[in-house]
RNA sequence: UCGCCUAUAGUGUAAUUGGCAACACGGCGCACUGAAAAUGCGUUAUUCUAGGUUCAAAUCCUAGUGGGCGAG
């Protein structure tokens, strides 16, 4: 059932925040006559352009790029819709007969292309998740319990997105949480194919999905290279207020303080900044911090992907992707 | 030189006046079933040092050391 032909690969390129995802990517997709797909929850977003890094007209070398400024900051994207226009994109890119290259730091979006992970069919109520939202955590887990005890096992009841989504499901579909498996612990025996010849140790990074055979490379930054480099594009950012504007052009529009906070990161403290509840100085150092954060975040989501193969540079990675479309025939 | 005040985690502060050393931030680690830059969890101290009183000391006493204030 393993059906290979050459028309079914993804190339995945991953790593944390400032890494150099935009930069490799595209000089990748031009080498490879590919095509890209944002796996960025911020970058979703019409209008949110500096502050989540968005690749420009002119950066993007007339690579056509996918998933970008395909919601409205209002309302909430979500990683269904990811999935969903995401496998649309890609089999738009194959059916061009090119390469697509899913890019960006959202562990949870790739992993829901990448294993195909089935969501319940459950859209978000917010009428009923404010309604639960006035309850404590422990009242929730409690209805959880009798509801569903099975999942009640597994979740983490101190966290309330959890426990109003379970509920969630299970008061809509009035039936308990579809189970589901871990991508890592389902894969590895699955995937632990030899390489040709070639004394690499590490198993291959592929895995398979919708019969898509994917390539998953993670740009590797320590701490202090990434500690330098988010320093230097908080800079960049900052120069003629361009970020600052961008916060205030977005909230003239409507976009409201509070969602500000969601949206996390520059957007928050520019927001809080702009609100005077913060000094410019303190702006900068909590993005710094964390982003900092952020980036272990994703780093912890990524570790558990033993699939992934972790490159300093762009010659690694353009050696993992030659020999990964030669292998598959 | 003398007199008074002060010392608690990397930082800033608590501890019902003698009764399990707590909180925030930072550091380190982790989780993730339609919000994921979100949302959570764990961990991080010989209470400045040396003695003493007491069943029991961050807390009271004595000395030392560092810091602050006042007089000379």
């Amino acid at each position: 059932m393993r059906q290979q032909n050459k028309n079914n690969k993804l190339i995945v390129i991953l790593g944390p925040t400032a890494s150099g995802k935009t930069g490799m990517s595209v000089k990748l997709a031009k080498k490879y006559n590919g095509e890209i797909i944002s796996a960025d929850s911020r970058q979703v977003y019409k209008g949110l352009n500096i502050g989540s890094g968005k690749i420009t007209k002119k950066e993007m070398q007339s690579i056509p790029h996918y998933l970008l400024d395909v919601a409205n900051p209002k309302n909430r994207f979500s990683a269904f819709k990811y999935q969903k226009l995401t496998q649309k994109a890609i089999k738009k890119i194959q059916e061009k007969n090119k390469l697509p290259f899913m890019v960006g730091g959202t562990g949870f979006y790739i992993q829901s292309v990448v294993d195909g992970i089935v969501l319940p069919e459950v859209k978000p109520n917010w009428k009923l998740r404010t309604k639960l939202e006035k309850k404590s955590n422990e009242e929730l887990f409690l209805i959880l319990q009798k509801l569903d005890p099975i999942r009640a096992q597994n979740i983490d009841q101190h966290n309330p997105r959890r426990l109003l989504r379970a509920l969630e499901i299970i008061i809509t579909t009035k039936k308990p949480v579809p189970t589901f498996t871990r991508h890592c612990e389902e894969l590895t025996s699955d995937e632990a194919i030899s390489t040709t010849g070639i004394a690499t140790p590490s198993p291959i990074g592929s895995a398979r999905n919708d019969g898509l055979n994917i390539l998953q490379i993670g740009i590797k930054k320590n701490k202090q290279e990434l500690a330098k480099l988010i320093n230097k594009r908080l800079i960049t950012r900052l120069k003629n207020n361009a970020m600052i504007n961008e916060v205030k052009k977005l909230h003239k529009q409507g976009i409201s303080w509070k969602r500000f906070e969601e949206l996390g990161l520059e957007y928050k403290f520019v927001a809080q900044y702009l609100q005077n509840k913060i000094t410019n100085k303190e702006m900068q150092q909590k993005i710094q911090i964390e982003s900092l954060h952020f980036a272990k975040r994703q780093m912890t989501w990524f570790k558990r992907d033993k699939r992934i193969k972790w490159v300093n540079n762009y010659k690694q990675a353009e050696k993992l992707v030659k020999s990964f479309l030669k292998r598959g025939k």
